[in-house]
RNA sequence: GCGCCUGUAGCUCAGCUGGAUAGAGCAACUGCCUUCUAAGCAGUGGGUCAGGAGUUCGAAUCUCUUCAGGCGCGCCA
């Protein structure tokens, strides 16, 4: 009914006021029609006549004056009045107020879909951590947004790819590989195990595993492997590295084992927090320097061709300080190798040749920093830097017991995403990571999140939606079908559910926001106000004891409130809950 | 030093592209379970929206500035 109430406006507005097309169109921009904060004020709200004194140097309360009476001709509305400094408030009519209800029992799981983004395409890359580990809880934000957004474009009409970018290619892969040969080879190190080397208990789960499979046999001398390292920690693993590679030939053996046992555990993981990949890039694909139609080679070609990429002290550079950078940055080190930016401009190039209409890439805050340098590899190969939107993620703090959770990668353990899975759950894991703006730090306390009182929102809402499926199941048991309509609703007899009503139709407007701005905790706030409307509701009415005829329009009702609930939850990848 | 983020009730946080008296929960105090799930509801008290200036019909929201806190500034990934 916004639609109706817009399309009067605009007739009023061209019809009555009378001036150029020019403020018309100003207008029409910048003014907005709402669904109302409560029902004092009407059901819709407009500030139009506010703008449009502001833009005609009018009063705007007699411009307000008149557009009341336009909308009163119009018979389209059963109230309108003008309120404040220049709003109209807008009462529907009771029939059009209550096809909200019909309108969300037919559309059910489709309810807050939109169109809006009908025919565009968006590719969200997220996670995409190292795979030299499980997922620990510092991932599980990222992924918990990422695979939020992606459910709201979608559900806004967006054709989606969630994509992971595997980091395959780089010195922590042979990081990984070096760290599960010393744990296979343990006995023939003299238990030698390097510094900067991997120490969870996970490697040597891995390396049991190869060893349970493959016939091992060092066949060289592992003291001279260990003897005489360098002391620093950095250069004792790359020198180990170096020997292993020429002395053992089943090197990348063990390497491509390791890489898809902790692949295995990092889609495991993801799957149990529910989160799903349409497809998994592996940074090894983009080639190598050494190969001419390698999409690494042909990126960093196109940069020089350019002249965007230049020979500096024997690197090859990037201009990025041209696009607002700091300083120019390197993608061919002076020894030949490509460094990490060098994979990622390739990577990118890639993902826009792929056809995409915009690009998300979830990162944590830390990589801010990075972002300058990507836009300006993006628009020195050609394209539009604006196909980039960087999602930022802050870091969250686990908190248990009321005192922080350390986690750190390098001393091995640390808390997983699997941990906290298993000690939350799923739902109240990702409801938590979601609960507040991405960008913002987040204090997460997972004491709070399995308490069982008010304070724990999760349940708040989850509480909400059991009771109103107790509620439909004591209805079926006794009356078989569900009702079809909300006649004592409507016919205006029966009023105790207009809050809800209203709340409901807030929801599409709700989602529709949440995916323009991409902040999945607008939903959580709207199901946090939603379930409080419920559960006063709830204590005010004894409904089962009600008319029939009441009860069958409260039953119908409450069906599309708990249909609200549940796509609101779905979209932030939480099962609602049925019976608590 | 430069860049990004943050500062709202005692605590944890909402507050949509500027809109009507700034909202929740917790904590404090009061009520409501022989009736559909009390993980619930209703009420009371609690605010210089960090400080200052500006933009305008109107600012927690936009601009500038001061103060305070967090993070990032590699031929690492």
């Amino acid at each position: 009914m916004i639609d109706t109430l817009n399309e009067e406006i605009s007739k009023f507005l061209s019809s009555f006021l009378n001036t150029e097309d020019e403020k018309l169109s100003l207008i029409e921009k910048k003014y907005s029609s709402t669904i109302t904060d409560d029902l004092d004020k009407g059901h819709i709200t407009s500030n139009v006549c506010m703008i449009a004194g502001s833009i005609l140097k009018k009063n705007p309360k007699e411009i307000a004056d008149a557009l009341v009476e336009w909308l009163k001709k119009t018979d389209n509305f059963h109230e309108i009045e003008s309120a404040g400094p220049g709003f109209i408030n807008v009462t529907l009519k009771r029939s059009d107020f209550v096809a909200t209800v019909h309108k969300i029992n037919e559309d059910s799981k489709k309810f807050g879909e939109s169109d809006y983004g009908k025919d565009k395409s968006i590719q969200i890359e997220f996670v995409s951590a190292n795979p030299t580990g499980p997922l620990h809880v510092g991932h599980g934000r990222g992924a918990a947004y990422g695979d939020a957004i992606g459910r709201i474009l979608s559900s806004s009409g967006y054709k989606v790819q969630k994509e992971y970018y595997i980091n395959d290619a780089g010195r922590q892969m042979d990081i990984l590989t070096a760290s599960v040969f010393a744990r296979i080879f343990e006995s023939e190190l003299d238990n030698f195990f390097p510094k900067n080397a991997y120490k969870g208990s996970y490697i040597s789960e891995i390396a049991m595993a190869f060893r349970d499979k493959n016939n091992c046999n060092l066949e060289t001398d592992g003291h001279a492997l260990i003897k005489d390292l360098p002391e620093d920690e950095e250069k004792e693993i790359d020198e180990l590295i170096l020997r292993i590679k020429n002395t053992y030939e089943a090197w990348p053996k063990i390497k491509s084992f390791a890489l898809d046992e902790v692949l295995k555990t990092i889609k495991e993981d993801l799957e149990s927090f529910n989160v799903t990949f349409d497809n998994w890039y592996s940074e090894s694909s983009l080639g190598s320097l050494d190969d001419k139609n390698s999409k690494i080679k042909k990126a960093i070609d196109t940069l020089i061709t350019s002249k965007l990429a230049y020979e500096d002290n024997g690197a090859i550079w990037l201009d990025t300080s041209k696009s607002g950078d700091d300083k120019n940055r390197v993608l061919i080190r002076d020894d030949g190798r490509a460094t990490y930016f060098a994979s990622d401009v390739a990577y990118h190039k890639d993902k826009i040749d792929r056809g995409f209409d915009k690009l998300i890439n979830v990162w944590g805050a830390d990589h801010h920093g990075y972002i300058k340098r990507i836009e300006a590899s993006i628009e020195g190969l050609g394209f539009d830097k604006e196909k980039l939107d960087v999602q930022l993620v802050q870091f969250a703090n686990l908190f248990k017991d009321g005192s922080r959770v350390k986690m750190s990668t390098r001393s091995g353990d640390f808390y997983s995403l699997a941990d906290l899975i298993g000690e939350i759950g799923t739902g109240a894991s990702r409801f938590y990571y979601l609960s507040k703006q991405a960008d913002q730090h987040l204090d997460f306390d997972l004491d709070l999140a399995k308490a069982d009182s008010k304070e724990n929102i999760f349940y708040y809402i989850q509480y909400a939606h059991a009771r109103i499926c107790s509620l439909l199941r004591k209805y079926t048991d006794s009356h078989g079908s569900m009702p079809e309509n909300a006649s004592a609703i409507s016919g205006g007899s029966y009023y105790n559910c207009d809050e809800l009503i209203h709340g409901m139709s807030k929801y599409p407007h709700v989602v529709l926001r949440a995916s323009i701005s991409l902040q999945p905790h607008l939903i959580i706030y709207y199901l946090k106000d939603f379930a409080h409307s419920f559960h006063s509701f709830y204590n005010d009415n004894q409904v089962l004891t009600e008319s029939k005829e009441n009860i069958d329009s409260i039953i119908f009702c409450l069906n599309a409130a708990k249909i609200v609930i549940a796509n609101g939850l779905k979209l932030l990848g939480i099962e609602p809950i049925e019976k608590m």
